[in-house]
DNA sequence: CCAGACGTTGTT
DNA sequence: GTCTGG
DNA sequence: CCAGACGTTGTT
DNA sequence: GTCTGG
């Protein structure tokens, strides 16, 4: 299972495989992520954070972003089976939508969070357009968002713990 | 029709 | 596979 | 933007 | 450090 979704109908596996994101606003249309999106091709992507860079002039910091309270929690992805004669390969992109209060500090992107059982059951098993949409969301939970002082460094060096933001809303 | 694209990010 | 642009 | 490469040889 | 590709 790889990063990157190769499109069941994609010539060369190499191609595809630089669809890392899928826009939340565009899922439904672009041929590369439909089909996977209404025929039930959806998955979960579990996470512990992402990162995202600040961008401050012509400095870029990294963050560090993780839910409070929750060691693990998924982003909505969508897969892909293609097939060759040497084998099928499977591959997954993650959702993007726009930036919620906190991320908008970092960012004006942010990938489509899901941290509950209700949420991941939903993603996963509904047929109803509407709610999957209403899913594909800015999340609306905290956020802690820590800066890190050199993204390669192991997450095990002191990463200074400072809350941009921890509105709940 | 038929070849070529099919995606996102941020920046200008 | 299916849409778009020329 | 940001991740990843950052090279040459000889062959087609 | 700097360029390239996506």
């Amino acid at each position: 299972m790889c990063w990157g979704l190769i499109p069941h109908w994609a010539k060369d596996a190499s191609r595809g495989s630089k669809l890392i994101n899928a826009r939340a606003e565009t899922v439904l249309t672009k041929p590369s992520f439909r089909d996977s999106f209404r025929f039930r091709r959806r998955c979960l992507v579990p996470a512990d954070g992402f990162y995202e860079w600040k961008r401050e002039g012509k400095k870029s910091t990294p963050y560090r972003i993780a839910l409070p309270g929750k060691e693990v929690f998924a982003f909505a992805g969508l897969w892909d089976r293609w097939d060759s004669p040497e084998g099928s390969v499977f591959s997954f992109t993650i959702i993007t939508t726009e930036a919620n209060e906190s991320m908008k500090e970092i960012h004006n992107r942010m990938p489509v969070i899901l941290s509950d059982e209700e949420e991941y059951i939903e993603w996963l098993e509904t047929g109803d357009l509407r709610a999957l949409k209403k899913i594909l969301r800015p999340y609306e939970g905290r956020l802690h968002i820590y800066p890190v002082s050199k993204l390669v460094n192991s997450p095990k060096n002191d990463m200074p713990e400072l809350i941009l933001e921890e509105t709940a809303r």
